[in-house]
DNA sequence: GGTGTGATCGTA
DNA sequence: ACGATCACACCA
């Protein structure tokens, strides 16, 4: 089911705005030793530019946590917020720029059964993978993961070449402070799909 | 469908 | 203290 190439360096060596519309409809796999694989297909993400965004992780400069998004393009930065939550992102730009995309939310494409078991909370399948600390729990992604090489696994991006069913739509992102980041349309999402984080 | 609130702890 | 969130209660 989930099948694919990886992405080329140049593919995430770009502004993180430019990288996200693309990154809606690739294939975000996990193929866990112990559990097996788990895929999905990316259906909402959100940009976050670097020192020059005041949402962004990175807008107070380099610290342990936020390390990987100041490392080069093409890996995984996983954080942990709220206490409880993991989220993940992928890592954009020039090596330093720390621009990064959170991903918010996905299409179940296998694996479904270990996602009802990793998301026993979910009353129906498109709440599994709708919104990032869902998205990363029913991947089985957590801190380990913080670095990973998109195109090397165990998390990996695939592209299958599937064109989106309708041009992405894009919105202002969640979840952010007034005046800091909240009037910016750096969301993307595929209209219409039933797993986004907001109907 | 919508809104409001508590959970829970690493980070700064 | 606060957070790139979630689940649940409650109202419509």
């Amino acid at each position: 089911v989930s099948r694919g190439s990886p992405l080329p360096l140049s593919f995430y060596a770009r502004d993180s705005r430019e990288v996200a519309p693309d990154l809606l409809g690739k294939i975000l796999v996990h193929d866990d030793p112990a559990r097996g694989r788990v895929a999905v297909r990316i259906v909402e993400v959100e940009a976050y530019c670097g020192a020059d965004d005041p949402a962004s992780h990175a807008f107070r400069g380099q610290t342990p946590r936020n390390a990987t998004m100041f490392g080069p393009p093409g890996r995984l930065y996983v954080y942990f917020t709220y206490g409880m939550h993991w989220c993940a992102n992928v890592v954009c730009g020039d090596d330093g720029s720390a621009s990064a995309v959170l991903l918010r939310a996905g299409a179940p494409v296998d694996g479904l059964d270990v996602m009802r078991e990793r998301r026993v909370k979910a009353r129906r399948d498109r709440d599994l993978c709708a919104g990032p600390a869902r998205l990363t729990q029913a991947l089985g992604l957590h801190g380990e993961h913080d670095g990973t090489d998109l195109r090397r696994g165990p998390a990996r991006i695939l592209d299958d070449r599937t064109p989106l069913p309708q041009p992405p739509v894009v919105s202002t992102r969640v979840g952010l402070k007034p005046g800091e980041g909240d009037e910016s349309l750096w969301r993307w999402c595929v209209p219409g799909d039933p797993n986004l984080s907001r109907r």
